[in-house]
DNA sequence: GACGCGTGGCC
DNA sequence: TGGCCAAGCGT
């Protein structure tokens, strides 16, 4: 840690931080009303929900959610399901990848839960696609937990307010970790609390490009607002590219699969990008993430056997009954 | 720690 | 217009 400013932020281990009660009574007034807050929504609700709203926006995250609720309400229901099916189900919404995990994860739950999202984050964190944010989130949206949730949005309320600077670092660093741990509530319930009020606030009052501080309710005790709003000094965020990436030739070659009933010819493919070097590596890419299956005479299609076998599974699978290949 | 990974809306 | 941004994860 180097000797800046912004490593040694002014804040005790007080349980009650000046920050709480205005954000969690802003939050008490002014938060959404999304289905997986709802309490019918349950742990599985909320864990698909997580999935779902990593790096895409909550307007377009709403309809798939409710889609996919209604069809798979429990994770075992998911779990029954081929891998392709929770691919096709994920539409447009990106990084089609999770949709892969959140599949595998259901089958983690149904092989090693008994069929329920587990309580403790330990066992969260070992799921297929949840790391460490999602571990903490699901633990304290779902259970109620005492987690530090260090989303994007409360980093950057926490870089304003605490740290007094525009943005945060790139990645996390143990410095946020820290503060966001010792910002966090010793009440279980109020820690959670804190948690969804916080990260509500980074989503629709404190934001990345224009933070609305008319209607902060911590406008007063800002230190970022304080010191006079100094611009983000260091390395500029690195903007994502996409246009003629490998990612855009993934993304339109998935498309048509998508949209497939059965299986599509490389022919039809081939129609999706001009360069056929690119147009091959985005494929095989597919096809190694376990996204894509190739066919016999050059067919592809959604993924329709398992993977893999857990390698975590508590019981071992049904010893591979020789004469019964997998279709 | 830096990358690769989709998609669409917004100013 | 096009860069920026949106509740990250795995390697």
């Amino acid at each position: 840690m180097t000797a800046s400013p912004a490593s040694s932020p002014a804040v005790s281990t007080d349980s009650s931080h000046a920050l709480h009660s205005p954000v969690i009574a802003w939050f008490d007034e002014h938060a959404r009303d999304l289905p997986w807050r709802r309490p019918e929504a349950g742990p599985w609700g909320v864990m698909v929900s997580e999935f779902m709203l990593q790096q895409t926006p909550v307007s377009r995250v709403l309809p798939v959610y409710e889609q996919w609720l209604a069809r798979w309400p429990r994770p075992a229901d998911l779990a029954a399901e081929a891998p392709g099916e929770a691919v096709r189900a994920w539409g447009r919404l990106g990084y089609p990848r999770r949709a892969l995990r959140l599949h595998g994860a259901a089958v983690a739950i149904t092989d090693r839960h008994g069929g329920d999202v587990p309580r403790e984050h330990g066992q969260l964190l070992a799921l297929p696609g949840i790391g460490e944010y999602t571990a903490a989130a699901v633990a304290s949206f779902a259970y109620g937990q005492r987690h530090a949730v260090l989303d994007t949005n409360v980093r950057r309320v926490l870089a304003r307010t605490a740290t007094g600077v525009e943005y945060p670092p790139n990645a996390t660093t143990a410095a946020e970790r820290r503060l966001a741990r010792a910002l966090l509530p010793e009440d279980e319930g109020t820690a959670a609390r804190w948690a969804a009020a916080s990260m509500e606030l980074g989503a629709l009052v404190c934001t990345a490009k224009s933070p609305d501080c008319a209607r902060c309710p911590v406008a007063g005790l800002c230190a970022w607002r304080l010191a006079g709003k100094p611009p983000h000094e260091g390395p500029p965020r690195r903007g994502q590219t996409y246009a003629g990436t490998d990612r855009q030739v993934r993304g339109k070659l998935l498309a048509v699969l998508r949209e497939a009933v059965g299986a599509v010819p490389q022919s039809v493919l081939d129609t999706v990008w001009d360069e056929p070097v690119q147009r091959a590596r985005a494929l095989d890419g597919l096809v190694s993430d376990g996204l894509v299956e190739p066919l016999d005479g050059g067919f592809y299609r959604l993924p329709q056997t398992l993977p893999q076998p857990d390698p975590h599974a508590r019981t071992q699978p049904r010893a591979q009954t020789p004469g019964h290949p997998q279709v």
